[in-house]
DNA sequence: AATTAGATCTCGACT
DNA sequence: AGTCGAGGTCTAATT
């Protein structure tokens, strides 16, 4: 609180909302250039300016919006909007890109303001930071006898995730993602290029770990010699909880 | 109170939108686990059942959600729950993951449904396709001389973007992104490397083409003998527009 | 401030 | 139905 500049992610915040439901046209001019014919919308207005256009469908991306920090102004319709029957025309522009979203409300069917207060803001658990953690504490699970060496294994060109020795003590480079697709394999044969050269750690072999490995990403890397492993979240939590308990 | 479900078999709720402003406390559980604690917040229940659940602040995504297809279902709150003054608990549930969403709504400030019919839907102009369009047709821009041989080569892997000779009469691969990162380097060199086997087509050499250039992939792509070029869009549409004048 | 990598990504196109 | 690539990506963490 007390804080005027714009809030952090976890900022406290106070403010209201405002909800319009309108017959609008809507346009959108920036990066690129969206435009949206005459239908009832929900228009949302934040309190840092921030508006959001809803139809009734799709997910949570709005259909057309417009980011802060920005301005509002609304204004009288030109004579010729007008004339197409526009009663008021919203003009919202971003403060540093000039991006412009043009909002023609031709009629007003709700309008209402609420004051909402701050935002405790959200928790979180179970990201890739977690299956990284997990993974580490029970580097078993990838073989009897297996053991880390380091977690964020630092190199020239990124760390990496896990690096761990086998059974019989030679290096392992363990790259994790939630999702295995291709470009997780293209690292991970980055940094094993990179390992193999250094004489204290050669050779390294490569182990990619994920809670879903793409057909396309598990072939690439069994074509490099590189194993895949999916990760069972659950269980690596349960395993986590139920040694937990016993201490 | 009694038991709601939206969108039921008998949905005349087609088309329509119900904005409440609720003192609620959220809790997500599915891919990840997320809490929200008690505060004042926008629930937006849309006709297909998905419910945002909005601050008044942050950017367009809500703080938390269900997508579709999912059904929600408002009941009475527990004992345990009533007691912490809750006055209703939402449960949305996606009919395909099992994910679920928990709103335990402790004052309703505002509810309301509006209609919203049907929407026409957003018309989009200037993407990535047209950049691709644009280079093709001005294929000069990358040196004097320069030919077009076709757009979207096709190879075992996948298409390469454009195929055109330099003005050595020499092949060149030029893989289009509107913004340049290390993935779109890896892309190219596999084509490379393929279209390389091909005498026909040999020596082939890479350009790597995009708005914007992030200074990793620059400096990967150049390791690798490949050019990188930054492109205008708006000087390539202007030259289009230019030239479309003349005719 | 710029950059990077993850996301309950979302969204569309194509197979 | 699954996969792949792009996004007005957005968002948070790190340099």
């Amino acid at each position: 609180m007390g804080c005027a500049s714009y809030p952090g992610p976890h900022a406290d915040y106070a403010g209201s909302v405002r909800l319009v439901i309108a017959r609008c046209s809507v346009d959108y001019e920036g990066r690129l250039q969206a435009h949206l014919p005459v239908a009832v919308r929900l228009l949302l207005v934040k309190a840092d300016g921030s508006v959001l256009v809803h139809s009734d469908g799709g997910s949570y991306k709005p259909l057309n919006w417009m980011s802060p920090p920005c301005v509002l102004v609304e204004a009288e319709p030109d004579p010729a909007e007008a004339a197409e029957g526009v009663r008021a025309v919203w003009t919202v522009r971003h403060t540093k890109s000039g991006d412009a979203l043009r909002v023609r409300v031709h009629e007003t069917l709700h309008d209402s303001k609420h004051e909402l207060g701050a935002d405790p803001g959200l928790v979180k658990e179970g990201v890739e930071a977690h299956l990284q953690t997990l993974l580490a504490e029970h580097i078993e699970t990838l073989g009897a006898g297996w053991s880390l060496v380091r977690r964020e294994h630092m190199t020239a060109i990124g760390p990496v995730d896990i690096l761990a020795r086998d059974g019989d003590r030679r290096h392992v480079a363990v790259e994790i993602k939630r999702r295995g697709e291709i470009d997780g394999v293209e690292q991970l044969t980055r940094y094993l290029d990179l390992l193999n050269r250094d004489p204290l750690l050669a050779p390294v072999r490569g182990v990619f770990a994920a809670q879903e490995i793409k057909p396309q990403a598990r072939t690439l890397a069994e074509d490099r010699g590189i194993r895949c492993v999916v990760l069972d979240y659950d269980a690596l939590r349960g395993r986590d909880d139920a040694e937990s308990r016993l201490f």
